[in-house]
DNA sequence: CGCACTCCCTTAACCGGTTCAGTGATGAGT
DNA sequence: ACTCATCACTGAACCGGTTAAGGGAGTGCG
């Protein structure tokens, strides 16, 4: 992959335009302070002129700081393409980003180990200023991958899982608890959560977290399935709970993202079943698509750009030293009832 | 942004341990000839005892290859959220770059003149080996930026809106034709489209062969709406034209995507609409949103994965000059019906 | 008048690679 | 024995910036 040629203008041309040296020009471009107004108006005009702005290669080799972040995704791309949380997270992340003239470098990897390699080229190449992890499991490996890199992190999950990474997190536990509680509370006894892909820690803590519900409240029933998040296999859980004859089958269903609860929805509409009247349904991770469906989705709903955003700002704290290590934990996931919860009949 | 300070090992310590000098790293490196076997297996062994891996932003500056390709999308952050057709087409691009160890450099842009200056400033600051133009419009002022800087890149967009740029495209003409035709086909007189954003290229082209089709099937009714894009948009068109008392209100709606399709779907309950039987939706770019409503959606499906490989895979032409400049078109749409079209009663 | 102190700006080394001219050794050809 | 290639490798310049050290001019002060 060799670049085309151009003829580019450096910064040895602006100097030569604006009658100074490189390290003059580079001064002015850094806001540093040794140099005259005027001579910086010289330099400024200079460069304009000539179109001319900073080569951040030549930046980043020479030493100090780097653009670029990474973010390195890894779960399979069919499920990816339809994830409205990760693209809503991505913009947050942007949305902060490019305030600081910052881009995210962004990958899809088919396996953990395929992003600790990824992670680790990407630092030793100068590449990145800093990284975004996602999606923690128990042990995870990356925890001492960064330490022995150095490389500054952020980690997206509960600091259970993050080790002493600096980590921003949701309650999970408390969430699925409150939307147990919630579903209890209209009358709910029987009731069954489609979750995640199980390797993933926020998972395991979910599932924890509404065992634990599920017996404080001495449920007469509590289900619960794992999936990998699409909607395929959000409908193909619904359909086997609700498969089930009425004495055993929930009557209401939580689920771990909103893309299985539109699957879970038209299950239900397929199997003659009314919703919420024969069965109530909760989504997580409240995207727009929640209120697209009939009847709207309830959810458990949560700023995911704004979580993007803390992340991405949060970043920037660690890398410029600023931050000390720590975890921010970012307002719990809460309830929006809609049209797609009511009490059992 | 500073990068905190790591040790790292360069090629001169690889040299000083395989007693050679920098250059001969470097040939090894690049599997350039002018080594012996002997001394490339030292070299290589050297470097893998330091953990080395040569540094592409050195390597970028010192006027080689750049291994990442940049994408500004422009629009709205809220909006991006939430089409799967970004995050299909991303990772069919990206499905491409893993294969050849190139990222993908991401960045959202409120508008076009936003992304002409990131897309000057990528290339200028040998940021990126080439570019993915997406989301054209008329006398779109990238075609003369690209030309200006000798940025390679690949155009997503019909060869009419690109100018001499190398594109690959979808041929929405004959495409909208199609579901038009097929919904006269089924005895729809009165067809409705709800449109994309008004600017961009691709909704012109659609709008005009919408007329078109229209005229040539001499339909009792046919009208068109422009949106965003967004759900909301779509729900708020779909309630204004099936607002209309039956002999003036439209039998059947196409969408120019899928998640205002799901809107659609949602207002026509809403309004107590049976679909298909009182009105027949037909949505764009078949995600597996479509399989997941009720009743299914029927959809001008189309590979977005794959459009995005085909994009990836021409960027790799144009950047190695392989690739004469020309259009490549992939196949047109095709019509998948399921369970949103029937004759109407 | 001489000295110290600022203020502006220049010089040169450096970041970590690539590349190319050049060097010495070896072998073939005459 | 001498030239001429070929091969394997080295040395130094270079990519386009940053940065620390240094230098010259102008001012304040004893």
């Amino acid at each position: 992959m060799t670049a085309a040629p151009t003829p580019r203008v450096t910064i040895k041309d602006v100097a030569a335009r604006a009658g100074v040296s490189k390290g003059a020009v580079s001064l002015a471009f850094n806001h540093k302070p040794g140099l005259s107004e005027s001579t910086r108006d010289r330099i400024f005009r200079a460069a304009r002129e000539l179109g001319w702005a900073p080569n951040l290669t030549a930046r980043t080799l020479a030493g100090s700081r780097v653009d670029v972040v990474g973010l390195a995704v890894c779960r399979p791309a069919r499920v990816l393409g339809l994830e409205p949380w990760y693209m809503e997270f991505v913009s947050g992340v942007e949305s902060v980003l490019a305030e600081h003239s910052c881009s995210l470098l962004l990958r899809l990897v088919r396996n953990l180990d395929e992003e600790v390699g990824v992670q680790a080229s990407w630092w030793r190449g100068r590449q990145i200023g800093g990284s975004i992890l996602v999606d923690f499991r128990a042990d995870d490996p990356r925890v001492g991958l960064v330490e022995r890199l150095g490389l500054p992190v952020v980690a997206v999950g509960h600091p259970s899982l993050t080790g002493g990474l600096t980590s921003v997190w949701t309650d999970d536990a408390t969430a699925v608890t409150e939307a147990v509680r919630y579903l209890a509370a209209l009358g709910h006894r029987r009731i069954a959560r489609v979750g995640g892909a199980a390797a993933l820690g926020h998972t395991a803590i979910r599932t924890a977290a509404f065992d634990e519900a599920a017996g404080a409240l001495a449920l007469a029933g509590a289900w619960q399935v794992a999936t990998d998040f699409s909607g395929d296999a959000g409908a193909r859980a619904t359909r086997s709970l609700l498969t089930a004859a009425p004495p055993d089958r929930p009557t209401a269903i939580v689920y771990d993202n909103d893309i299985m609860a539109v699957a879970g929805l038209s299950v239900a509409a397929e199997m003659g079943l009314r919703v919420p009247e024969d069965v109530s349904l909760l989504a997580w991770d409240d995207s727009q698509l929640c209120r697209l469906t009939h009847p709207t989705l309830s959810a458990m709903s949560h700023d995911v750009h704004g979580f993007g955003a803390e992340v991405a700002r949060t970043l920037f704290g660690v890398i410029t030293g600023d931050e000390a290590a720590g975890s921010h934990p970012v307002p719990t996931p809460v309830l929006t009832p809609r049209g797609s919860t009511a009490p059992p009949r």
